[in-house]
DNA sequence: CCTCTATTTACCCAAACGGGCTATTGAAAT
DNA sequence: ATTTCAATAGCCCGTTTGGGTAAATAGAGG
């Protein structure tokens, strides 16, 4: 029996993961969290051998639980279960130490299936995420090597007085030009910085 | 001749007090900053009497450039001349060191009577701000100790929610309440933490 | 018992935002 | 010479946000 727990905030979905694990053969669920910070300091009392873990948890999120639970439990196999499927998510969940990456769509059979690939030494994803996971290494070494995507001045610009709350409008008159263009500098620096909107973008330029 | 100095980012803001200032038998201009940063650098070779502060200025604030103007000219006498009626900011202010608070729709003859005031060792500001200042000593001691205005749990759950960059709804259906109270949170986070937006809440959020 | 506060829900509405699209200019690189 | 890209500007459109206003409930503290 492979000993398994869940790390997930819905309680419809957490339920409906526990009774696929206790209607199957070769799974116990042996602990089912609804946030990180209880998983990471009950954890070492249950001792899984897999865990699926969502994302987006209130408090700290799925990927930073995953880093500090692999710091202590080197050996846990870690598989995320989420409804994002945004390239940087799952390269930080990837880095942060997961071995699988599964849409919330995923039938439970499959759910099942990727399990018993985890505990078999594989990695399962989707076909779509395993495009994505691939084409990070069809990107030239440059861009991988200073991950840290490079905004020109302007858009340092624009994000710095973004940060400190101005609107759209008020960058404009501070840097005298068009509302519009403001709006396609943020348009580039939401994409680079794969969020989608100002508290996103604020937040990962404070943290630096 | 008393010398003053302003900063004031408005072009056509600083030009009219320049010229008030000019016109007028009492007053000399001896500089007009645009910004804090070039204020403080600049400051101590133009040595003003006093110097009629924005609040609201790109970068460093007109409080945190009267804090730090204060701590290298004692003697200055600095006046803020702003939008803001709100009281967290008159404190603020006049706690950096600032002698007087006036608002920005003051007509020019009240704005010269005021540094008069001030150069004869009175601290003029508007009746509603006098006002403000006065109901701050009726407050309870306790009130006024811990200025870092305290949210309730609930208020910082969403406020942390929040600065993960979820939208109402989705912060609503993590906390299992609807839009409009979500809504409502933030209304009273954004008043007790003097913002207006979003970015600005995270921001001074993520500054503990 | 009454008041105050925290929490909840609701409706309205204007302003702000995010993304889809297109396009011009000038500079830098190939 | 051609391509690439940063910076600029614009239009359209649906969604999100922020503020006005009102109100109900439950709990704490007088």
């Amino acid at each position: 029996m492979i000993r398994v727990a869940l790390v997930e905030d819905d309680d419809k979905i957490r339920n409906n993961l526990i009774d696929m694990l206790e209607n199957s053969h070769d799974f116990r669920c042996v602990a089912a969290y609804s946030n990180a910070e209880e998983t990471l300091r009950d954890i070492s009392n249950k001792l899984p051998d897999i865990i699926l873990m969502d994302i987006n948890l209130p408090g700290i999120d799925g990927i930073e639980c995953t880093q500090k639970l692999k710091t202590t439990m080197p050996e846990l196999l870690i598989v995320m279960l989420t409804v994002y499927e945004d390239a940087n998510k799952i390269f930080r969940s990837l880095q942060a130490g997961a071995v699988g990456y599964l849409l919330k769509l995923t039938p439970n059979h499959e759910i099942l299936s990727a399990l018993n690939d985890v505990s078999k030494g594989g990695s399962p994803m989707s076909a779509q995420i395993a495009r994505k996971v691939i084409q990070s290494f069809h990107q030239p070494q440059k861009e991988k090597e200073n991950s840290k995507v490079r905004l020109t001045n302007r858009e340092e610009e624009i994000l710095d007085l973004l940060s400190k709350g101005f609107l759209y409008k008020e960058i404009a008159a501070e840097l005298s030009i068009s509302h519009d263009t403001v709006h396609n500098h943020l348009r580039k620096i939401y994409e680079k910085l794969q969020v989608h909107s100002r508290t996103e973008a604020v937040v990962k330029y404070l943290k630096e």
